[in-house]
DNA sequence: ACATAACCGAGACGGTACGTCAAGTCTTTCT
DNA sequence: AGAAAGACTTGACGTACCGTCTCGGTTATGT
């Protein structure tokens, strides 16, 4: 390999800077310039790493979920697992640019390259929670619990504006897991499975 | 009032026509000329009734959401009045451009114009949950499983790229609803209602 | 029954204020908006008598025009006829809005109907100097002592920026009419009169 | 000098091509798209050189003044001098575009960088002229006798639209430097001179 | 050791979209 | 019916950003 190597201070920077600006300014709010800035760089050092702006926030978005490291689950209880992933999960999307990141790109699902990110981070979440939920005695409706409880963290985070409390993942837990009397005792009928 | 009206023709076409566009190309890949072509006028039409790109987004966005007019609840089941409005409102955001146009604009919530839309639809479908809810001899937690409920039809549309199946949506109304046995026998200790 | 005193105010009224426009602003800073809004009436008004702006423009210079009435010469001298000719011309030029409106028209010659009103214009001055200088014993070379008067006037308004004064007229007449004595010995040689 | 240097070859095409177009169609009638296409570059290259239209025109016109390089004095006779000055002149103005662009901005005075290179531009040819007139015997009223030569040629370019022949320029030499016998026996009276 | 190759910051290049403004036309209401 | 107000389409203006290219200069490897 010939030539001056790329610089990793370089490369660290500009993922950093772009996942603050993504952020603070939205996607569209974001320029090359002003990542290039930011990182006391240049366009050209984003330009000789990253074909084009889609491609820089991809690179950013999948290196800032690199931060979310979940406990290991403790395997005492699944309820208490849930909770410490979750509210994990909600720590650091609060704590982080990541958070705002997801937020600014969320919507740019329709480009290949955001869209593959995403869709590895789910599939992590997804198994993560599954690895906790397989402890239960039954499985069934695995897929759409795992559903509801990211999908209330992802209404929280997107539609809402804040990530749920940690007394909200709690009653959400309890509900998801079952763990309260049913409350009306008048099911639609005919469905599967009442 | 003196002088020629604005043309309702060209404001019904102008707020269409951002739909469709914010469906199909995603909020920067929307032109304002994009759109006065599409609905067949020009520029300066728009900029007459909107200030700028991000009102014209918000007020079609608004618009779209007026399409969705939900059917009164039957009061027979709590269960199925759920059914009912969560399939209507999935069928709304796939048949008609409102569903891509939100997807493009989730990430501009920190826009206040489009923030204060989408709050504004997001109160409208609290309280139609809340009023199928308030059936239910208990009304614990109902925030939070409105929440679920809502964070499982953005979680799909958002996120997954799709809108949960019928199916999927009854399963989840019965474990929100706590109509099945428990899951988990160790709860977290200390909990309200466990 | 009597004319319409209301219309002859407006037409009045919006060649006056176009007039004043074209000398305040010159002719790319002149709006039909702002003639309109000067002579206290609307847009419309003036597209029901003028069809485009240029026409507009020409009709007011035209208009402008008529406001230089030179007396009729003395035939006392020559040189005083001149005179007079001259400096009533240069008042009329510096104490009405003609002279900034020459100056903001000038360039737009190559617009037919501009021309046409600047061509009879200089049409009626060369016919009034014509029978000025008519009255010398010779007539020799007498167009060109009268681009040379014209030339004197339009380079100090259009080029210079101010009219020549008095004085400077008294010199240039004083040399166009030969009443000086030659200054080279040694004329270019084979022109005819040297 | 850091970053890439500005191309001359992008600089000159877009004078030339600012000059062609303003001759040819006037200043309204110039737009900063045409002259980017006719030089073959961008309007982007235009502003990031010139603040807005004004200033390349201004710049394009002190651009083509640079055209007339007149040549020196051959001290043989003053009226042979101003002769080949004179025709030189009008045959620039004549050949390249410089004399369209001067009758297109001629009324663009009222703007400071335009008034400012036609300023520099006389006193150029004001200059040259003395450097001639100096050489006869008498300089009286040279001020005056360069108004009226400057005042012919500008007078048929921006008036008569045309330049003069240079018979025209032979017969205002001669009466301009007095080798003509007086034409009027009765000048004005108590005039200075006379 | 030194030539080659790829890096570095800076900034010009051609393009595209935004938001403003004026021209000229059309439509409504008021007098 | 004409005046006033203000809508309409069209198209230029000046700004900002994108992605590419060029500049002078720096830092590693390979012969």
């Amino acid at each position: 390999m010939r030539g001056r190597p790329k610089e990793n201070r370089v490369s660290d920077a500009l993922l950093n800077a772009t996942l603050v600006e993504l952020a603070e300014g939205g996607y569209a709010g974001t320029t090359i310039a002003g990542i290039a800035r930011r990182a006391g760089t240049s366009k050209q050092a984003i330009y000789r790493r990253f074909p084009d702006k889609t491609a820089l926030a991809a690179a950013a978005l999948a290196n800032g979920f690199l931060a979310f490291r979940p406990d290991p689950p403790l395997r005492g209880s699944v309820a208490e697992d849930l909770r410490r992933y979750l509210i994990g999960l909600a720590k650091t999307l609060t704590e982080t640019p990541l958070g705002g990141a997801i937020r600014s790109l969320s919507s740019y699902r329709h480009i290949p390259e955001i869209a593959a990110v995403f869709e590895e981070a789910e599939n992590g979440q997804r198994l993560a929670l599954r690895q906790v939920l397989i402890a239960t005695p039954f499985e069934a409706d695995m897929e759409t619990r795992i559903d509801l409880l990211l999908g209330l963290v992802s209404f929280g985070m997107l539609v809402r504006g804040y990530v749920p409390t940690a007394y909200e993942f709690e009653r959400a837990i309890h509900l998801v897991l079952g763990l309260v009397a049913p409350r009306d005792p008048r099911p639609f009928s005919g469905l599967p499975g009442t």
